[in-house]
Formats: structure tokens, C-alpha cells, sequence
RNA sequence: CGGGGCGUGGCGCAGUUUGGCUAGCGCGCCUGCCUUGGGAGCAGGAGGCCGGAGGUUCAAAUCCUCUCGCCCCGACCA
């Protein structure tokens, strides 16, 4: 390809609406435009980059049994009444209606419809194991949009579903996905840690996602630097310390104090010189129409993932105002356990607090020395909080440190939730109608690819990995109007091109640095640079953009030596 | 959806508080000369219904009302 006649207009200034580097980047270096918040179009460079990914990962589906489909992007809201998700998903799903007025969506995710396509034909344990994998644009209206391909209201997406017929299959193929996952990463040249995570709206129980450790990342993650547990930390495992043996400590009076004003932890912390893990945090939550009261430590946030799994409820909301005031009698700040007519949901963390600070239910009033048990009493103790850096890990004695992560890909076990709902049912071995066994296994596309600039780039550009670089040599003459130079690396890039190499020629009638600042920008891995001086020795010099290590090599030589550098898929 | 901010040539911005405009600046773009090892220089030039609609005024980028879009922080999620 020749530059001048490449469409990729690379920016001097940075736009003002890109806010990671990964954007600031892609939205630089040509690779891509913005159309609406959170929709992108894919410029000739940002689609060679999204093709790579694509292959990498189409060859690791392949090589576990995968076979790839095609499947709808409008898809018929029947059959997301089927599973009950046509309500459950509320304005995250792109709705429209046909002329005729019959509603359909576009598709957040492909469980309905590869369900529906599976049920008629899948009848027998015989034909499973079956994997299906697609890689297509999905839709979800993101309340918000932000960072780019990092979280699209359009994006593209790599889904493979799974179909067994007993949960050893389902084993397999869950764990054949997870390795997968580690290589496709690896080759797309990104570390992605898998880590525990919490299923959400797709149902189902175990789940990994896998993360790519980074600063911008959406995602907390917690993880053990003395054994293998990592997490989310909607997931992370709060450890629930055995209560302390027969020493009887001493329990203060229960007092009520004037708290003027004081309606955080914090102020009320300070106010009454207390340590924040020394107050209790009363909070209250409208589960299904039942309001209830959950306590955490005031030094800990509550998951409300974890209280929604114990109560086993469909909403739950913290509770408005009016809501607290009808059922403690203050308002919002002075809630207490103490005498409050509602359920109470303790973290474990509450079992071992003694002569606590706690509201008192009265307008400015806290109490002092609140205990368990005399003052209080506590229908349900459960894992309840947000884990923290620092926290014991579950697993063993060390403590956890925290991280930030973008999530790359998930793994999923989802059983027969869909299977069930939709009437996918296949006969066994004794003639016995079962339900279909899924798993689905995303891989986020443009997330991947945006992931690898934010851990390969530099303050000149993106530094591509070989394998998914949109070209992998760049060649530059210095001056075009020198005819050596334009003669010589025209023949450099026939012959590059002719042995199977990814080269673009920089003909521009640019000054060189111009041009070495685009090579540094787009991130070619390799550029070779052909100047006056070398070449009067018979030279040219070859550059790699991640270590800018520069290589004097004979003419004749410069092909072949390019050629070892890219054989492994990477420099070394 | 709550909070904050921004819409002025392709990109980055000034001008808005205190109406007076023939709307500026840098980069990019076009033509010519010159230059060619890290975003050169000189000369000339093109390009803007100041997001949109109403209103106030002799006069609106500037004031008022409504609206659309975009970004950031938060709740949610891949």
C-alpha cells in the first residue's frame, strides 16, 4: 500500500472528547471516527486491526470444535418474551417496530436466537457436543457511553455458545473456552488475568472474566499475592472471622447522643471522635416492595449484588426519603438498628462489633455502645460488603491487593436457564427428555484491540504488537525527489511485498519528519528508513518502533533481516 | 436518570462577564518559490447561516426562552 494513497488522517492535536489514551490514539492515528456517542466508524487501518483480532480469535473457536454462524441483528421481541427478557432488559435494548407495528430489537447478545436456532434441530445426546461461535456488531444503549471501543453503544462482539448434554460436557467446554481465551489474549500480545465474577443479567453460576490490567479499566478487581484467587469485586468473598472465644468484653451503656447535623459516617466519626469502624451503617432498601435494613461497618461499602442474591428478590433500590422517614421516624442519616420494626440483614462484619455507633432513629440523635443481640437483634448474617484492598483473602492467610481492569472476555456456565425457558430438550441415553446444558463465552472485539494500545504505546504513538498491527513495515525515504532513494525503496517494498510481508511505502512528498512522526503514530513495529548517506554505503536502516533500536543493514540484506524479525509473530 | 461542563472553518482554541463584528489566532488545506534525517521557511489564497428555533434590541457569537448534540463524574454493564 502505498501512503499517499492510504485514507487514514492522522491528527496533530489530540480531539477534545477523547479521554484515554487508547481513544486519544485510535482517534490520532487514523484508525477510526466518531458518528455518534458511542458509535464508531472503522477507518482502513482501525479495520486491518479489528480483522487480526478477529482471525486470532476465530482460529482459537476453531481449534476447540467451534464452528462459526452467522446470526440475526434484528431479532423478533417473541423471542425475548420467551426467556422473559423482553421486559427484564429494560432501556439498554434498542427497540424498533416494522410497518406492519411488530416489535424487535437489535441484538445486546445472541442467547435467544441461537437457542431457538439450536431446539429444532438438536434432538439427541448424539449430536453434542455442539459449538457455535459468531462475530458481529451488538447493540445496548448504554446509559453511558465512554473511552471509545471501551464502551460502545455499537461494538463488536465474539459470542460462542455451547450445547452439552450432562454437566461434565458443560465442564469441558467451559474449560476448553477458558484456555482458549488465554491464548487468543496472549497472541493478541496482552496479558488477560481471569478472574471470579459475578453472572448478572445473563444468568448462570460460575463465570471468569478476564482483565487486562490497566488504569483506565472500568473494573476493581481484588487478587491474592500468595495464592491463585482473583475477583471482581462485585464477587470478591468477604471472610467471615469466627467470633473471638470466652474472653467477655465490656459492654458500655446504651446512651442516646446529640448529633447535630451529623448524617455521614464521616461526620459522625468526627464529630464523636470515633473511628469509622467503630459506627454502624444502617441502610435501607425497598426489596420487592419490602422494605429492609441492611448493616454493614461504617468503614465498609455494602454489595448490593450479595444483598440481592440473599434476599432473592427481582428490584431492589435503596429507599427515597419519604420511604425512611415512614419507617425510622427521621430522616435520611439517622437510621439505627435499635429498635427498628424492619428485617435486619448484617454483614458478618457486625457479629464482632462491640459498643457501637449506631443512629438512633430521631432527627440529630446517634447512640453510643449499641451491642448485638441486647440492643439489637439480627435476622440474617451474610457476606454483604464491598471487598477491600487490604481485606484476608478467602483462601488463604494473605491479605488482597486491588487493581484496575478492562474486562476483555467472559466465560459463563448458564445451564438450562435458556434451555428450559425456550423448550431446548434433547432425549439421553433411556429415551429421557432433558434440557439442553449452555455455556456462552464472550470476547469483546474493539475492547480487545483498544486494550492493546493501552498497554503497548508511548509518548510518540501506538507501539503494535506484530500480530494484530495493521501493516507491519513502513518504508521511508527520506526525500522521494532523490531519485536513489525513490528507486531503491520502491525495489525494498516490491520485494517485502513479494515475500508475503505487510508494507506500506511512504511516498509522500513529505519532509522526514513528518513522515516518521505518522510510522510513530500509526505504530508500524518495524520502519526502514532509506537516506542519502546510508545509502551511498549501501545501506538502509531498520527500526523497531518499540525499542527504537536502529539496525545499519546492507541493501541485500534488509528483506531477509526484516523478514526474521517478524517470523515469531513478535520482536525480540 | 442525577451532578458538572462544552458546542465558533477539518483539528485545537480566543472572543460571551460589560451587545457595536467587516468574527479572530495556531495547526491543517490550496498555489508558487524554497527546503528535505524528527510535525521547516517565505509569499499569496480558500474555507465559518458562531449547534438549531423563537424572542429582546437601532444592533446579538454575546442577553432571554425552548430545543438538539457532545464530553466528564455518579448509579448500571461486555
Amino acid at each position: 500500500m502505498y501512503m499517499s494513497q492510504l485514507y487514514s488522517p492522522t491528527l496533530r492535536e489530540t480531539p477534545a472528547d477523547a479521554e484515554i489514551v487508547s481513544h486519544k490514539l485510535m482517534l490520532r492515528a487514523g484508525l477510526m471516527r466518531r458518528s455518534a456517542a458511542g458509535v464508531y466508524a472503522f477507518l482502513p487501518l482501525g479495520l486491518r486491526v479489528i480483522r487480526k483480532v478477529e482471525q486470532i480469535i476465530r482460529e482459537e473457536m476453531n481449534a476447540i470444535g467451534g464452528q462459526e454462524v452467522l446470526l440475526p441483528i434484528v431479532q423478533p421481541a417473541e423471542l425475548w418474551e420467551e426467556s422473559g427478557r423482553w421486559a427484564d432488559y429494560g432501556d439498554e435494548m434498542f427497540r424498533l417496530r416494522d410497518r406492519q407495528g411488530r416489535q424487535f430489537c437489535l441484538g445486546p447478545t445472541h442467547e435467544e436466537i441461537i437457542t431457538a436456532l439450536v431446539r429444532s434441530e438438536v434432538r439427541s445426546y448424539r449430536q453434542m457436543p455442539l459449538r457455535l461461535y459468531q462475530i458481529q456488531n451488538k447493540y445496548r444503549d448504554e446509559m453511558r457511553p465512554r473511552f471509545g471501543l471501551m464502551r460502545g453503544r455499537e461494538f463488536i462482539m465474539k459470542d460462542m455458545y455451547s450445547f452439552d448434554s450432562d454437566n461434565e460436557g458443560l465442564d469441558e467446554s467451559y474449560w476448553a473456552a477458558y484456555k482458549a481465551y488465554a491464548r487468543i489474549f496472549a497472541r493478541c500480545g496482552v496479558e488477560a488475568h481471569p478472574v471470579e465474577a459475578d453472572s448478572g443479567a445473563i444468568g448462570g453460576d460460575v463465570t471468569h472474566e478476564f482483565m487486562v490490567l490497566a488504569d483506565s479499566g472500568e473494573d476493581l478487581v481484588l487478587f491474592c499475592p500468595q495464592c491463585e484467587y482473583a475477583a471482581n469485586v462485585e464477587r470478591a468473598e468477604g471472610v467471615r472471622i469466627p467470633r473471638g472465644g470466652d474472653e467477655q468484653p465490656h459492654l458500655g451503656e446504651l446512651a442516646k447522643v446529640a448529633t447535630p447535623g451529623a448524617r455521614t459516617i464521616e461526620q459522625i466519626s468526627e464529630f464523636l471522635n470515633v473511628k469509622p469502624e467503630d459506627c454502624i451503617k444502617t441502610l435501607l432498601y425497598v426489596a420487592d416492595g419490602q422494605v429492609i435494613a441492611a448493616l454493614v461497618r461504617g468503614d465498609h461499602n455494602i454489595n448490593e449484588i450479595k444483598l440481592r442474591k440473599l434476599l432473592g428478590c427481582e428490584t431492589l433500590e435503596l429507599a427515597d426519603d419519604e420511604t425512611i422517614f415512614k419507617a425510622t421516624g427521621a430522616p435520611v442519616g439517622f437510621a439505627g438498628p435499635v429498635a427498628l420494626s424492619l428485617p435486619l440483614y448484617a454483614d458478618y462484619a457486625i457479629e464482632h462489633m462491640v459498643n457501637a455507633v449506631v443512629g438512633a432513629n430521631e432527627l440529630d440523635q446517634h447512640m453510643v455502645n449499641a451491642n448485638l443481640d441486647r440492643d439489637f437483634k439480627v435476622k440474617e448474617f451474610a457476606d454483604l460488603r464491598e471487598v477491600q484492598p487490604g481485606d484476608l483473602c478467602p483462601r488463604c492467610e494473605g491479605r488482597l491487593e486491588g487493581a484496575r481492569g478492562i474486562e476483555v472476555g467472559q466465560v459463563f456456565k448458564l445451564g438450562t436457564k435458556y434451555s428450559e425457558a425456550m423448550g431446548a430438550t434433547f432425549l439421553d441415553e433411556n429415551g429421557k427428555e432433558k434440557p439442553v446444558i449452555m455455556g456462552c463465552y464472550g470476547i469483546g472485539v474493539g475492547r480487545t484491540a483498544a486494550a492493546v494500545i493501552e498497554k503497548n504505546h508511548d509518548e510518540d504513538g501506538i507501539i503494535w504488537p506484530v500480530s494484530v498491527a495493521p501493516y507491519h513495515v513502513i518504508v521511508v525515504p527520506v526525500s522521494m525527489k532523490d531519485e536513489a532513494q525513490a528507486k531503491a525503496s520502491q525495489n525494498l517494498y516490491e520485494e517485502l511485498k513479494a515475500a508475503g510481508v505487510e508494507v506500506v511505502l511512504d511516498d509522500r512528498n513529505e519532509r522526514p519528519g513528518v513522515k516518521f512522526k505518522d510510522a510513530d503514530l500509526i505504530g508500524f513495529p518495524i520502519r526502514v528508513t532509506i537516506g542519502a548517506k546510508s545509502l551511498e554505503q549501501g545501506a538502509m536502516e531498520i527500526i523497531i518502533r518499540r525499542t527504537k533500536e536502529k539496525l545499519v543493514v546492507p541493501i541485500e540484506d534488509v528483506a531477509s533481516t526484516v523478514k526474521n524479525l517478524l517470523k515469531d509473530g513478535e520482536i525480540r
